[in-house]
DNA sequence: TATGAATGAGTTTTCATTCAT
DNA sequence: TATGAATGAAAACTCATTCAT
């Protein structure tokens, strides 16, 4: 009936031009939710700060909820980047070193993108693609922290839980990067990672009459911070 | 400025029936913003739960965001009871556990409560009373981790640091508590509290041959969750 | 969990005058339908003609689609109503008859009316239960045809195209009436009823030489309106 | 009033492929418009359907309501081909039925053809010259009723309103039959037909004694449908 | 001649707040 | 003191039209 099959309603721009624009509407919108929140920040408000007229954020992306989500996406993306690059025959208490000393470097360097990946408040805004993909991305991190625990490296209890906790205190260091209130390679940054360590690690037990500890031989003292 | 202080415009009710009002409608703003949200929690709403007329909010608050701030006063009051109750003579290992816990049974009891102080979400909404008085107890706490350090229980760094971790892990908990996920007396709590715990506290050092540790003389292993 | 059971999101206006409000939208929403369109109408355009402000319409209606819908329906039930007054002891043509001459007078108190009933352009815009109300009627009609078939006064054929036919032909006059091209007991209309009931009645076959006709026993030639 | 006529500002293409490209754009133009309606075909859709670009609609067309109007015109000129072929020479009523039967054909090859311009709902659309078309092939059709009139073929009456009545109660079956509910030689049609016819002719009178009829001596009987 | 990215005025709808009763 | 109808500014989104390439 149709001679030419109907294309998709809204064919997304594709020139070089237009994929500028996108980033610009993409910069400007990341940039707006993590500083206002999702509600606070209007449509008009990302036009302006994009350059861009209303009606062409709209040729980019669906919806102002699309666009949230396009870009948790791609943040999420790279915040994965480092996890991806770390070398997985390493022990757990280094992989996740490297990764949250690689992520305080970016969270320098892109602090809305960090604040959007770690903050808690978009949670319930997230489409179905999102969440799995942040939940995909956990449950990563928890597989090697349920390793690390198998070879008693890691406290006992839940691996998941150890992942969030983890996460939530290494998110805390990144914020305040995120804010410019520390550089990336700020000692308390480093004192702080070594804490989100202690907090998972498997504890040192009490010692026997000999000085040794039961069940964490691998007991890496040398990570706990600088003493005072 | 105003040498004859400015006579409120419209005196807030003063009545019993009045006070009981007005306190059905904070309840239902409660639960409505910690599980909508504040933006999608509408006055018509809070109305509606509360069972009472729209323009009968604003008889006893100026606005829905002055709503929600004395909402979250409120909260906040509440839950630095059980800190107040504390005994300050305690070490500060003590107190903390014995705070978490109490505030474990108050997220049971009062699921909403504990959402809206220990939820981040809220914190860009928040006037500058609301945001002292969230400051000002994370402060006393503070001073009581800073006194703690001064006597070798907490870990090297500032004690702000180790205050917000350690608020940031128990927070983690005590959403699963309101969220209904783990009750109040949950092992996976006492095992993150341990954890909470093993985060901030001053690191047991590598031991000496005859076993003894440096620094670290309180290291009290008993609180380091139960082993496998 | 709720203490106070969720009241509908909406409750519409009970009070007297906010009945006269919510007339007063249905009203200029009407005329403005009939002689616009629907799309072509805009809620400023209803807003400004009620005389109240665009929120208001949504007070009283969930939406601008559900406007045209519940002002269809009223529409409809004010011109079902002279055909339920109508004797169904009559013969067909009688009550045909009756109705078309009724609503002539109806057409000239409420001409938006009649021009929202029986104007085609709306059919696509209606929702499942006015779609079913204009059908419905349309069936009661056709009934009463088909019984007038059966006993022999109308056409040969389908009673279901006969309906159509005979309310396309009346609804023309209504419209002319509705446009006050003609007054409700012009000649006129009086002409096009019984050109209406020509179309669909049983017709007189040829004549035999004796004055009887074929196969059609029931030819009530009396019925064929004013000659010249 | 302009002694130079004004220049075109953007002359129309000429060659070949433009007049293809024209094409196309009309037809998908017109399909759309009849399945949809105008407000609701955008102008994105008729690119897509036409499988050009948005622009190129604008280089063929001045705007999207003239758009509607061309098509309207040369819809409404392929509808008044029978017409003019039809035979001046015959009766009033074989030449109403020759045109109808016809278009019944074209119905059925060209069913948006014939919604557009039968379908009352773009009326409100047209613009000054499409009206007057319209008005025109509607005067013609009159002016061959009053002849059949001035003759006795028809019933008593203004021939506009003849013309009117006949042309709504065709257009009934030719919407069926473009719906695809008919097929243009349905019987249906051909009973329709006799029903447009008999609802405009000149009635048989009551018969006198000796079986004639006063006033329609051309009664032309064998118009009145196949019985049962 | 055709393209398609950009525009911005205009659309429907929401909702915190006011105020006469 | 409580009500609830009314308000109007602002939100997200649409789409006919323009114009540089």
């Amino acid at each position: 009936l149709t001679p030419h099959p109907v294309p998709p309603r809204d064919p997304e721009p594709r020139g070089r031009a237009a994929r500028q624009t996108r980033d610009r509407i993409a910069r400007a919108a990341l940039g707006l939710f993590t500083s206002r929140g999702y509600r606070e920040t209007t449509t008009p408000l990302i036009a302006a700060r994009a350059g861009v007229a209303e009606g062409t954020i709209y040729r980019h992306f669906p919806s102002k909820h699309e666009l949230l989500n396009e870009v948790f996406r791609a943040a999420q993306r790279t915040v994965q980047e480092p996890w991806k690059a770390s070398d997985p025959e390493r022990p757990v208490r280094e992989r996740l070193d490297a990764v949250a000393s690689r992520w305080g470097t970016l969270a320098a360097r892109e602090p809305d993108l960090i604040r959007l990946v770690f903050g808690d408040r978009y949670r319930g805004l997230l489409d179905g693609r999102s969440a799995t993909a942040a939940r995909d991305f956990e449950n990563t991190i928890e597989r090697a922290i349920a390793a690390g625990k198998a070879v008693g490296d890691i406290r006992s209890g839940p691996a998941t839980l150890w992942a969030s906790v983890w996460l939530r205190v290494i998110g805390l260091g990144l914020e305040r990067i995120a804010a410019g209130a520390w550089g990336p390679d700020d000692p308390a940054f480093t004192l702080l990672r070594a804490a989100a360590w202690d907090a998972i690690r498997s504890v040192p037990l009490p010692q026997n009459a000999n000085g040794t500890t039961i069940n964490d031989p691998a007991s890496d003292d040398s990570a706990s911070g600088a003493p005072t």
